[in-house]
DNA sequence: AAAAGATTGTGAATAATTTCACTTGACGCA
DNA sequence: TGCGTCAAGTGAAATTATTCACAATCTTTT
């Protein structure tokens, strides 16, 4: 069995190798070499990657796409579908609302949620949004596991800690803070500006380099 | 003057030393550790993170609060306005065209773009649609840097291309595919699906802890 | 003016991650 | 069956990033 510690980034990378394998239909079997090209991490890293979980491949061939597909979404848990409540009805959590296409991975929202009162009794792509009271019981009758934090900053942390208190570990953060929370908490957090400001330093960097 | 190797993930923690900063309007001086405690690295990070750039601080004392704001700003390059276009005008883009929060760091999207006819022509936010084919002009006259792909998956790497052939170097995509882009672009990616399956192997790690 | 106290800046040590390079196993063909 | 080839799996090396721990230095106090 292996013992090895997996690095952060490793996850990720099975995402992506899984999305290559869906183009990868012209052949049964496909080498870590041939995965390297279609997404652009080396050989060996692919390689790597995959024997942190076991051995899959046949020496001389390659990965069977088949087996392979399988064993990365019994990793990544994607088999089944995960449900999702999303925090914050507004402009971006809408857009999210509307967006299916994270449906095909098996993740949906299920169930909206926003303090606002003129927004709440509203349906949005067939979701009722609800007052952030309900919050705990329909994160049970729902079976929901992840959030989605699309609120303004001022009340992230306020309605991360509503989610928290609902049972829900899983946490997808679009607040532009970095919200606090106990250990055992996973939050993962999207962060705009944070990005934006990522490119103003390599733009920077390239307007010097004359 | 310092010539060591920037770590990759030394910009975002600037970029979250600054909002730190923004907080901390109690004193005139803040000392590594106080940093530490409001943005969760270690103090040696900060001090490690800020030193690459120069000698700021004051032994005994700290860094003071006004010159290390100035300091990062200018690390960043967030120190003047930085014109964005918008690529797709669908829900995505049209929420990230009303979320003005970005708009005081000094981003501001200033065009915007989208292939369907229906949409063109029309303004939101202030901002009027433009078909692609006006990319070029737009992106000269309006002084461009940077590009937001809100696109669907299946057209985004040709938005890219566009976008390049255009001009921009910088861009941050939502479409949920690693776009391939000569060297000197630098592409950030934001994908949801890779974040929410993060969170599905997070989910299942932690369901087998029993 | 000296001593005490605080906190930076930084080499060195450690930890984490990736790449290298080689051994081994499987397949296909003569 | 045996040989050649291909590609997985994997320790070791290299690289990258973080943490440690302490000398240097500035501030404050007495």
């Amino acid at each position: 069995m292996h013992k090895e510690k997996i690095p952060k980034l490793t996850i990720p990378r099975l995402s992506l190798y899984y999305r290559a394998l869906l183009e990868s239909r012209e052949s049964a079997f496909i080498s870590s070499e041939e995965l390297s090209k279609l997404t652009q991490f080396s050989a060996a890293q692919v390689r790597k990657d995959l024997t942190y979980f076991g051995e899959f491949g046949t020496p001389g061939k390659g990965y069977r796409i088949v087996e392979l597909k399988e064993v990365i979404l019994k990793i990544l848990g994607t088999g089944r579908q995960r449900n999702i409540a999303l925090i914050g009805a507004g402009n971006l959590g809408l857009a999210l609302l509307a967006y299916r296409g994270f449906a095909v991975q098996g993740f949906r929202i299920v169930a909206a949620f926003d303090s606002n009162l003129s927004k709440i009794g509203k349906t949005f792509e067939g979701v009722l949004i609800r007052g952030m009271n309900e919050l705990p019981q329909v994160v049970r009758n729902k079976n929901i596991e992840i959030a989605i934090i699309a609120v303004p900053a001022n009340v992230a942390q306020e309605a991360v800690n509503k989610v928290i208190k609902s049972g829900i570990t899983a946490i997808l953060n679009f607040a532009p803070i970095r919200p606090k929370a106990p250990k055992g908490e996973e939050i993962l957090n999207i962060d705009l500006s944070i990005e934006l400001e990522r490119l103003s330093y390599f733009l920077k960097r390239k307007s010097k380099k004359v």
